[in-house]
This record gives structure tokens, C-alpha cells and sequence, in this order.
DNA sequence: CGTTGCATTGAGTGTTGTCAAGCTCTGTGG
DNA sequence: CCACAGAGCTTGACAACACTCAATGCAACG
């Protein structure tokens, strides 16, 4: 069998470790599920957590709220993702995590996931991996927000998001659209754009021919383009092998 | 024994495994060191890797370079931090990790530190931790990238670091000077602020009389007026229980 | 048919980036 | 001891990008 593309990274001699622990933690909470409306909180700033879960449908933030009113979105979970593994070992959690849409989790108690991760290194594994990724993305957003500019990372996340939808298997690789229930306000708090400039640039990538947005659809006009626009902030991972970028840079 | 306040954040009930494992990590590294100079890489991007570190002194960045030139520093680490934990499991590494000073690292074979992380659970957590302060950090810089202006980016980046050097007991609690090995330039990378405007920052920090940097110290001369300005971008960790903050936010 | 939430647009402002020059300090070689 | 070079720091002038404020459009929903 051929690695799944989400675990190109993985280092493949532990390929066969990781799956066994995906397994033993899907079972783990077998049966164990929960529905949530959108806006209702998974997990709340401030407080310590006793449960760990894993998105089965529909789409999470982390939002981290500052003191006089502004907000950031941190992460966004998809299907597949584990949520609050690090709550496992902190006594306190910083961020909100809250359901964008209706959403269903499935979930088992941290100490009982903390015991079992103790003894089977497979688990164990899984959850490194789920941080891992994490990282990977925070990585990417740090890049993204730093040295990128309004329209490099708004490219950026709109083929991010495409990119991880097809490794959850929940688009076709190569479809142009795909699900993207955020509001601009929301791209505003991700992006660390200001609401009024989402909208301009959104304009802008519209009338270059580049993406549309509606309803909480994005379509893809002109993928290419698009990666030639996100290509200085994105990682040779999501890059893949297209290594056209250095051009005419300054 | 009081929880040291690095500690302060780990569920109480893990310390004594976590303590466990930092000894253990130790001891498996113990008599490999490696001196480096200023500039040099211990990491390279691009490769895989087979070896995790344990810095014992100086200072390093872990450095993304963008294909157009431009550099984001994503993470930074101080005596103490372990460096290298990810590359344990991915095949891959997309950053460089280099010595800002001269320094010295210890180290141990990736692979001997997963078989021994895989059948003792506090080498595991001892490892799972320090991603978890990388994480923690991460956040932290998430969220003053995309919501802090200049001003605030760099007096929380101030404060950070004076809190880690304290956690790290390379610096007392309340010394108001204290060395930071970073030239604007490297300022300018970590903050994703242009080099000129990070000058114009220091300027005005400095005319308002909160902090001065010379030859690589910084001496804090207002600390609280310093938290206050970073006060809006930092997470209830590092501002303690001084929740002096929303006062006159708009 | 008004209300509500979200999207859109324009005008004006301000923070930050860019370019270009000059400065300070330090180490090196004459 | 001095001249020089190089790295890093400082400053000013100007331009660009992004923010704010404010108004309007638009669709869903009761």
C-alpha cells in the first residue's frame, strides 16, 4: 500500500505505529459522540478540560480573545482533527474552542487517554502526530502573517484549506470548489486583516479572475495563479514539486 | 518542593513523571556535546535529520527563508529547550535552526530517543512537553502578528523573553537588564516588521523612557508601563495575575 | 415589511515599508 | 597611532498598504 498524502511528512518507518494508533484512539471513543450548534463552544478560555476530542463532521476555531475586544483566530479544526490533546497535560486552557457550523464530535476523558497513551506507544504516536501537524500549520501562519502581505495570505489559506479538505478526503484533490463556512469577519480574525480589507481583497482576487466566494463556497478560477501569488509565504510541502516562484522576484 | 514557575502551566499531578524525564533525557545525552559559533547551522532545511539537541548555552533561531529572500524567525530557543523533537518523527525539516552566539548543545540519536520515549512514558512527556511550550509560544506569536501593531509586537517580544530567561534561572525574576544576542535585523525577521521601522519602534520606547538596548542588553526601565502597552497581546500566563489592562480600550 | 446580519463601497487617515544617505563602532593593517 | 573597511544603527522623505469611519446594499427571516 502507498502513503496517504497526509502523512507525507511522517517519517515512513513509523508509518504502520501511526495507523494502528489512529485506530486504537478512534476506538477509544467509539460511541462517545456529541452534536453542536454553530457558535456553541467545545472548549472555554480560562477553565482546565477532562476531555479530548475528534471532529467527526463539520468545522471548529480556536479563537484566542484579547482583553479590549479584538480576536485571533489561532487554528481551524476539519473532520479527522483531535482536539485538546495538549489540555491532556496543561491545567488551564488559553483559547475558546468554538463550532463554525453544526458539528459532531467524538470524545473520550484525558486521563483515561493519558494512561492508555502511556502504555501503547502507538497512541502515543497518534498524539504526537496531531500536535505535529499543529505545529506544522502554526508554522505556516507565523510565515504567513509576518512577512505576508493581505493578498499572499488570503492565497495562502484558501489553498491551505483546499489542500487539507482533500488529505480528510472530503473534497477530490483536483475539484476548484470547496466548503469554507467562515465569514469575512472570521477571514478577518485568521488572517489578522482588517474585515473592511477581507472584503477588498477578496474584490480584487475576484476581478483578477482568481477565486469567488459565496455562500460559504470558494471556487478556484485560477489555481495556478493562486500559487504563484502564495508561493513567497507557502512551505515546500504545500508547494509540492512546483518550484516556479523565484521569477522575477526583487 | 513548590512547582518551579516554568511548571506553573503543567498539570500538577504530571511534574513528578516530567522530572523524571528531563533526567533521563539528560542522562541520555550526557558527554555528547557540540560547540557552535555565531552564524553556524545546527539544522539545515530541507534534509532529514537524525539527531535531537538539548541547548546548553547560547541562543538559536529557527529561521524559514522565503525563496524571494525575505526570512521569518519562527521560533527562538535558550539554554534549556530541546531542539530538534519534530524532526524525531518527520522526514523532513522545513526550517534552519542556527547559533545567534557562540553556544553548546548536547544531543543523542533520533532514534535511540523515540525507542527510549516508546517504553518509558516520562521520556515521552518530557518530550511532549517541550512541544507543548513550543506551541504555547507559538500562539503567543500568532497572536501578536496578527493582531499587535509594531509597538506591541515588540514590548511582548521584550517581556517573553525576559520571562523565559527568568524561567530559565539565567536571569533573576526582577533584573531589569538582561542579554539579547539578536541585531535588528534579526528583530526585524522575528517581528515581521521592516528593519527601519523596528529602529523607529526602539526610538520611540526609548524617548518614552521604557526601555533602552545597547551592544546586545536590554534594560527594561518601566516595566509596567511595558506590560501595559503589550498587555492587549499577551495570554494570562505571562501577564500573571495583573489584569490591569482593559481599563481605557476602546 | 421591518429587522438583522453580513457584504460592499468610498473617502480620508495613519502606520508601516522603501529608498537613500549618513553615522557609530570595531577590528585590521599600515 | 591613524586610515580604512564593514557591519550595524539612525534618520529623513516619500509612497504604499491597510485601517477607520460611515453609508449603503442585499438577502434571510420573522
Amino acid at each position: 500500500m502507498t502513503t496517504p498524502r497526509r502523512y507525507a511528512l511522517l517519517r515512513p518507518d513509523l508509518l504502520p505505529s501511526l495507523q494502528r494508533g489512529v485506530t486504537a484512539v478512534a476506538g477509544l471513543m467509539a460511541g462517545h459522540s456529541k452534536t453542536l450548534r454553530p457558535g456553541a463552544a467545545l472548549m472555554e478560555m480560562g477553565e482546565g478540560h477532562e476531555t479530548v476530542y475528534r471532529v467527526r463532521a463539520g468545522w471548529f476555531v480556536q479563537v484566542r480573545a484579547l482583553p479590549d475586544g479584538r480576536n485571533q483566530i489561532i487554528e481551524v479544526f476539519v473532520p479527522g482533527d483531535l482536539v485538546g490533546v495538549k489540555t491532556m497535560f496543561l491545567a488551564q486552557q488559553f483559547e475558546t474552542v468554538q463550532a463554525l457550523t453544526i458539528a459532531a464530535v467524538e470524545h473520550a476523558p484525558c486521563r483515561q487517554m493519558r494512561d492508555l497513551s502511556a502504555s501503547n506507544p502507538d497512541v502515543s504516536l497518534r498524539l504526537m502526530w496531531q500536535i505535529l501537524e499543529d505545529e506544522r500549520r502554526l508554522h505556516a501562519g507565523i510565515v504567513s502573517l509576518g512577512q505576508g502581505n493581505a493578498d499572499e495570505r488570503m492565497a495562502q489559506m484558501l489553498l491551505d484549506f483546499h489542500g487539507r479538505l482533500a488529505d480528510a478526503d472530503l473534497i477530490c484533490e483536483d475539484a476548484s470548489e470547496f466548503p469554507l463556512p467562515m465569514t469575512q469577519q472570521h477571514l478577518s480574525d485568521l488572517l489578522g486583516i482588517s474585515e473592511v480589507h477581507v472584503n477588498r481583497v477578496l474584490r480584487r482576487l475576484r476581478e483578477q479572475g482568481l477565486v469567488t466566494m459565496h455562500s460559504g463556497k470558494v471556487r478556484l478560477l485560477n489555481r495556478s495563479a493562486l500559487e504563484m501569488l502564495a508561493c513567497p509565504v507557502q512551505d515546500a510541502f504545500e508547494r509540492g514539486s512546483l518550484d516556479t516562484c523565484e521569477g522575477t522576484a526583487s
